[in-house]
Formats: C-alpha cells, structure tokens, sequence
DNA sequence: GTCTATATACCGATAGAC
DNA sequence: GTCTATCGGTATATAGAC
C-alpha cells in the first residue's frame, strides 16, 4: 500500500508516515495532546500540515494510531480475564501479563497515563467500552467477594505496574526484567497485605 | 482587600471569587484545564468572561488559586524531609504526614494527577522547582545508598499514596481514617519489601 | 462589579494547483 | 505527496459604557 520508493531520506528505513506518528508520540507525550498543533508535528518531520492531513485523516486519527496498541492490550486483558478463576496463582499470572504488555508499549502507556483526560476526551467515540475494561480488571483484581479494602488494594496494585511506564527515568540502567520482578512483586504484595516470597 | 460589602447572593456565604474558583475546579476535574474555557466557567457562576477577568487576572492565575495549596503542601514535605535522618521509623511518619496532606487536598490533587501535562506545561513559570521537590521526597524516601530496586520501589510507594484522590470513586462507602490506613500500610510495605505488622 | 463589543491569534480542516 | 491559501470556529484577553 506504501511503496518503499526511492532512497529517500525521511528517516532510517521508515515511511513519511511513521515518522509523523513517531514525531508526534514524542511531542504529545512532551507538551501534551491538545497543547501539541499539527503544526508543530509537521514542522518537526519537515513537511507542512496540508501534507500531514494526507497521510491521517484528522488529529484524533493520528493519536488513534499511537494509542490503539496499547488500548488493544488492555482490552484483551479484561476479556481474557472473565474466563480465570481467581486465586493467589493466577492473580500473579495476570498481573505479570498485564505487566509486560505494559512494559512492550511503554512510550504510548506513559502519555494515556500522563493525559489521560485529554485523550480520553478525544477518543472517547473511538473506544467507547475502554473505562469498562480497566475496571473489568480492577473488579477482577479485587476477588470474588470485594471489600472497601480489597477494591482500594487492586487500584493500588495496578497503579504501581503503572510505575513501569516511568522506569526509564528514575532507574534508567535498571534491565526490562529487574523492572518487572521488581514491580510485580510490589503489586502482588499490596494485593495480599504481605509478601509470599 | 475584598469588601464583604451587602448581603449579595453570589453563594451560600462565599463571594464571587470563591465560586469562580470552585466552578472552575468541578470543570477542570471532569473537562481538563485545556478543554474548558472560561466562558463556561463563567456560564456555571453565572457572570460573563469580563466579569470573570475582574477577579482572576488570567486563566493561569484561577488555576495557580486551585493548585496553590497542595503544591504548598508538597514543597514543605520535600523541605521538611531534608533534616530528618531516614529510618524505618521515619519512613513511614513521613509517608503518614504525606497521605494525610494528600487527602486533605484530594479534590485539587485529583486534577493534578489525572491532566498533569498541561497543568504543569501552564504553571511552570509559577512553580519553577516543584518538579525538583518531588525529586527530593522520592530521593530520600529510595534510602542514603540508593539502589535501582529502592529508587523504584520509592516511586511505587508514592504511586500507591496517589489512589487516595480517587479513593471515593472505587470505595466511596469507606472512611478516611480506613484509606489512611490501607494506603499507608500498602506503602510502606512497598517499601520494605515485605509487611512490619 | 458586571456588561457588550471587539482585538488578536491560533487551531483543525479543506480546496485546488503542481 | 507536497504545497499555498483560506475557511470557519473558538480561545484568551482587553476597552469602555453603565
């Protein structure tokens, strides 16, 4: 659908449209979405904005191909967690899937994270049963019989796999797997109230 | 500065600026500080735009009355912690006094947590180094000889802290002095790596 | 203190030439 | 596929009457 097309020089091995898409992750994610104007992303890419609407239909098209991964991912999670069992075993097993999916789309996780309300607002006809699936999940977490301390317990347990999406910044030598064993551990404890290691 | 002048009835006993500020606050809540426009502000008090301009100078100046306090709040705790010798005791005492702070101010806080971006994007000038108080708290709580683990299990503890501003979405039967307690328990754990009760 | 009216600027999106 | 030019809309902020 893309030719490869001469050696053109828009960057390494990637199409004009990539690019866009990389150049605004990294603005929205810096300035925000609605801080951010199609201006500036063109301007970065080297193309003007009447270009750039030829390769994305509008700016809700443009932030849908950057976040749709990770909403996929969640998404997934919570469908595929309506058919577990719960218990201390697989409690772990979802966390730790949860978890990596987290870690593999870091960069577009850290700005649905970080602007959260902006995107939801302008996605929000996009991913209509988004909100259901995260708490989904929080229900699941919080066991078959949820209390006011189990429930807060989940929130806290999937905030802190959230801490994933801001490794790089505070322990920037740490490994992807330290991270992991690290923060599934926290997550795991504060949802059983002490740890099983 | 401001007369209490005639019995008006701009709110149950608050003047004008106060329900410009709490107007603001419920919509920079549910809309994001960017997404509302002080023409709705304004339509919610029930005034015009330029009536609204009569008592905050610009939209950065209604937002810094909104924030003011926790940011306040924040800054003191990093100042504070800097004379205290780090123990296991005083980890959780601070975390305790942070938490209380916390939900003293969960409705501005919330806002600061869930459109980060554009609050910080537009009150950086106001707070130059309220980036660098969060640095400090997090560097004291990861411990006098850092490590990766304890620099992110000192994130994740302060992650999980942050679950009170939204603590009467999940569990909104539950008493404050029952989300302190969880939520303390939940970090300090976090930050040990396994339960002291 | 509140109003109407307006200045100024930028945004998302489109039209149409090349 | 990229460009120039522009439309329609809305935003913050201000001027000046009452």
């Amino acid at each position: 659908m893309q030719s490869r097309s001469t050696g053109t020089t828009v960057s390494a091995g990637s199409s004009t449209k990539d690019a866009i898409r990389d150049a605004a992750l990294e603005l929205f994610r810096a300035k925000g979405f609605e801080q951010t104007s199609l201006r500036e992303v063109a301007d970065v890419v080297g193309i003007t904005k009447a270009s750039l609407y030829y390769h994305y239909a509008s700016k809700q098209d443009l932030l849908g191909a950057i976040i749709d991964p990770i909403i996929e991912h969640m998404r997934s999670m919570a469908a595929e967690v309506d058919g577990i069992r719960w218990s201390g075993a697989s409690v772990r097993t979802v966390l730790r899937d949860y978890l990596r999916g987290i870690v593999r789309h870091r960069h577009a996780g850290a700005l649905l994270l970080r602007d959260t309300v902006a995107i939801i607002n302008a996605l929000n006809d996009r991913y209509p049963d988004w909100v259901d699936s995260t708490e989904q999940l929080r229900g699941w977490l919080a066991g078959p019989v949820p209390t006011d301390e189990s429930k807060l317990r989940a929130v806290a347990a999937l905030e802190v796999i959230t801490v994933a999406l801001v490794s790089t910044e505070y322990a920037p030598g740490a490994p992807d797997e330290l991270v992991e064993g690290i923060l599934l551990d926290c997550a795991v404890t504060v949802l059983d109230g002490f740890a099983d290691r």
